[in-house]
DNA sequence: TGAGGTCTCCGCCCTAAGACTGAGTTACAA
DNA sequence: TTGTAACTCAGTCTTAGGGCGGAGACCTCA
């Protein structure tokens, strides 16, 4: 019988002995390969091969996002698992996107992570509930309609220098535009976003992260 | 010679899998305990009495500090080293004042990891390179002069109405005084923040937390 | 007692902000 | 080809914002 051949990204040695220590008492599962960065992962799932790869998002270099695109693109037969410490809204859905199959958090049992991969090479995919939930409320959160959403690109660009402080005549300095146009944009925006002056619309701007 | 006994307290089962695996191997140390939340660790401190405790700060009931606390007031002669993922700002100062002696970074090697608990005996402390950064440039902003601490306590309150958009007007009926004297506020409050209008002052507001 | 700081308010003045209306340009889709 | 949307600019008008000077009431500290 052929073991599974699985390879282990984490930047913390603790954690990737613990999880290599386990899984080494697994008869159908073999560790094939340890790395320490999102660089390294690259390198080594070329040479190695693994079925599988269990990669931490959260590394000191912060390539885990990258390595898992890297690697579904050169190697689309090799499943990933992301197996992390805590739910990073900017990572989660990268991550997925990246290509990686099945999602688990670093309080998962021993057993769920070893099930997750077993089911991994047969391409059934297990997203910790946890992690579900937010996709969950992430996609509501995409239909629902933030009142920004239908500025234009000019008027985006605008609300961000009212986010900066800027007045009118910086604002038409800074684009390159009259005076006059910069308070129709204003304008507009301060219709669409439903408030009253300047001073909302930046504060609007800081709320939702747009400076 | 006796060894050093050692509980460790982390809700990742791989990484209490890790480290106790790890300081098996070595000859002065033996693991005499683990536990997966800071409750649970109080209750086991008292059963085992261990030298050292490594306790993780980041757990899922989040009682990391809280454990640390109670367990140095029980037993004081216990060393407890934080070792915990990231550096958390709202964590290191609670955990260090909660009588921890070290606090190391799980991207610490697993011998930085043996030999703080070696020196832990002792009664000596390490500190990760980046949470020691972390602490002097706490120092350094604490003895830092914000523009904002030399208002007044009513500028500082108009300040606040400031960030939340309001207008001079509404500022002046939620305070029940006039508006002239919300101008004069407003007025020094922009020369004291050396700010040109309401808008970079709400800004300023913003990015102090002081909405 | 007097000096200084804070909070309150007033008046005068100027300017930036914003509403409203109108209009010319491009680009793109029906 | 003809809307339609986005971006641009203009003119007019009203108001909120903010600078400047002055002043009275209150409190505290020297």
């Amino acid at each position: 019988m052929k073991k599974i051949r699985v390879m282990v990204v984490d930047d913390h040695e603790m954690v990737r002995r613990g999880i290599c220590s386990y899984l080494e008492t697994e008869d159908d599962l073999e560790v094939v390969g340890q790395a320490n960065s999102g660089r390294s992962a690259i390198a080594l799932a070329r040479e190695v091969q693994p079925d599988v790869i269990l990669m931490d998002l959260i590394m000191a270099d912060g390539t885990g996002v990258e390595a898992s695109t890297e690697i579904k693109k050169e190697f689309p037969h090799i499943q990933i698992i992301i197996l992390t410490s805590f739910i990073d809204e900017s990572l989660v859905f990268p991550a997925l996107e990246s290509g990686a199959l099945s999602y688990l958090l670093k309080t998962s049992s021993a057993e769920e992570i070893v099930q997750a991969i077993r089911l991994a090479i047969k391409q059934e995919a297990v997203i910790e509930p946890k992690v579900a939930t937010k996709m969950l409320t992430k996609i509501r959160d995409g239909s629902e309609h933030l009142p920004h959403h239908d500025l234009t690109e000019r008027e985006l660009e605008v609300l961000v220098l009212i986010g900066e402080g800027m007045t009118n005549q910086e604002i038409a300095d800074d684009l390159f535009i009259g005076i006059k146009t910069v308070k129709t944009h204003v304008s507009n925006i301060l219709g669409k976003l439903g408030v009253e002056d300047r001073t909302r619309a930046a504060i609007y701007a800081h709320r939702n992260k747009l400076v």
